[in-house]
DNA sequence: CTGAAAGCGCTTACAG
DNA sequence: CTGAAAGCGCTTACAG
């Protein structure tokens, strides 16, 4: 199995290695029987392009990586990279990204940045030109990876917003203190009065956000609430229901659907009737929305279109790296199910 | 921001390529007062190695192709690539081999193979040496990618086992038989009398290797048992359940966990008692499991650990391609918790 | 222990 | 429209 190169195609062929390349690349101006003649001669030959050696000169790897990136923390039960990968959030994500990378033959390469050292790697990585861009799933807003990288003008796009308004970044993320809003309106058109939130990691940009529109409609509505802290596992919901409850509310927002599903398990560990005793609203319509009774009302955000969104936009930037950055923030939509 | 080559660094260091060359790969022999200066003119010049000009000689790209294969049917509850990609099972396996991965520096660039295109593409993808070996998550026994790898002579190794056992492939997988066994068993012991099996897609070998285990034992044990079939879903899970109990009875093994949820959750909205009027009994021991109530009984397999497995075979098979093809069973085991 | 030189397999101006 | 030639940035025998 010796390999087949273009110099043996060209032989085969009786043309210049040149001429089989521009076939190959479908450059214009080839005669069209030439064009016939070389084809069958990689038909005949079995012949692939090898990819590292036009890599080399071209300058393109057709390649992104795709970086799950935060610090792990110590909290075991934190919100760390190696959780993200488990948590059908990401394997969403992908499922998006997919959907646009297909079609350009551009493939991802995953890659965990939890380390300095990591970090560090992915920067790297882009240098060495083993792939062209960065699609960039950040928790944490107090991660230094989004500067990194646009410090180094390495082609990024982020899934959710950059911690620095400033930074000069493309980005796609779902409105959070929409989304808060939503949850806080439905319960108080319920005719819930006493209200609760279940907070997810304030580490987090989204969660932050998240609780912010909460807070803001509710200040609107002249409503009370309480908040009690979660890390987005479905425990950390359980355990906050139960502060919630000693405080008497009678409508809870969780800030994912995770912690939804625990805050419902909680309350009727006690007793409680959802939604009659307590409402509860989650966030993100994932699959655990549907593994509860009364299944989750949750605050929707469109994963899958929102990844495919921010391929699409470093693909763009590959092709056009003078672009400026762009954000394209999605809106949530309130899906309204059993407890609710 | 013109690129650092090899060139540059040997200038700055009064070197030559060759040596600077050694001195980044490593190479013994090579005068310690030497390695320091090139050290620090490669610091000096913020030099990275280009990785396209390196594989072309080395003909290694560091990289290997994690690819999620299977036919995505017509049904659009089935159970896909795409649906494999949201599940967190994937992202568990994701996980595992990352940590094999990691400490070696390769890569794992994600492909789907739904269409026969797209099988072809696997293929190519490494013969253009984008790739040095694949890790195939093969859902279905009647995938052809992996006798088209194995004619191909691509360094593969499977999760799960072959489809046809002549193939010569390595694989890792748990032994999904003595997994129903252990299944069954449990519920004859809890001194259940009737049995049902939720079967998962029988064109999946683990599906239907899961039934023979539970059927064997049923037979030793002298318990009769009826099958209802599923799709691995929530709702296939409930749909199966309800067929189950028309037929009276008072244990059932779910083929995998979010089926066992869906029949906790149709038992319940019968009015039923888990365990006291039907056990359930999942497999996987996914996080699903722990999102109902009672909680989960489930037959565990160490998915981690098997992906951390397939991945140290495949570079044990890349560092010495003569190596023959080894299958790594692991076994499952039972987690007791409420429901059974 | 170190360097000069060949070569990995492509693409792309440059001539013609 | 086609070919000869240079060059992309490395690694690796081969001498010395």
């Amino acid at each position: 199995m010796t390999t087949v190169t273009l110099e043996d195609v060209a032989r085969v062929a009786g043309v210049s290695r040149a001429t089989v390349s521009r076939v190959i690349n479908e450059k214009p101006d080839v005669a069209p029987h030439i064009v016939e003649v070389v084809q069958e001669a990689i038909a005949r030959t079995g012949y692939v392009p090898n990819r590292a050696a036009r890599s080399l000169v071209t300058r393109r790897s057709g390649t992104v990586l795709v970086v799950v990136s935060g610090t792990a923390g110590d909290d075991p039960d934190a919100w760390g990279p190696g959780e993200v990968l488990a948590d059908p959030f990401f394997g969403r994500v992908s499922g998006g990204l997919m959907s646009s990378l297909r079609p350009r033959d551009v493939h991802p390469v995953l890659m965990l940045a939890v380390t300095p050292a990591e970090r560090t790697r992915v920067v790297t990585y882009v240098r060495e030109g083993s792939a062209d861009g960065v699609l960039l799933v950040s928790a944490q807003s107090d991660d230094t990876l989004p500067s990194l990288l646009s410090d180094e003008r390495v082609p990024v796009v982020l899934f959710s917003r950059p911690p620095k308004a400033s930074l000069p970044i493309s980005y796609v993320d779902v409105d959070n203190r929409a989304g808060g809003a939503l949850a806080a309106e439905h319960l108080a058109a319920r005719g819930c009065r006493s209200l609760g939130i279940i907070a997810g990691p304030l580490e987090m940009a989204g969660a932050m956000d998240r609780m912010a529109g909460f807070r803001e409609a509710t200040a609107r509505l002249g409503i009370e609430h309480v908040v009690a802290p979660g890390t987005f596992s479905v425990e950390s919901g359980g355990r906050a229901m139960a502060e919630l409850l000693d405080h008497g509310v009678d409508g809870v927002f969780a800030s994912n659907d995770n912690m939804g599903v625990g805050a419902i398990l909680e309350a009727q560990d006690r007793g409680l009737s959802v939604p009659d005793d307590v409402a509860v609203v989650g966030f993100d319509d994932s699959t655990s929305a549907l593994m509860c009774r009364p299944t989750l009302t949750t605050v929707r955000q469109p994963i899958e279109t929102m990844a495919a969104e921010m391929a699409r936009l470093l693909l763009e930037l590959l092709d056009d790296p003078g672009l400026p950055p762009t954000a394209h923030l999605f809106d949530p939509t309130l899906v309204i199910r059993g407890s609710a």
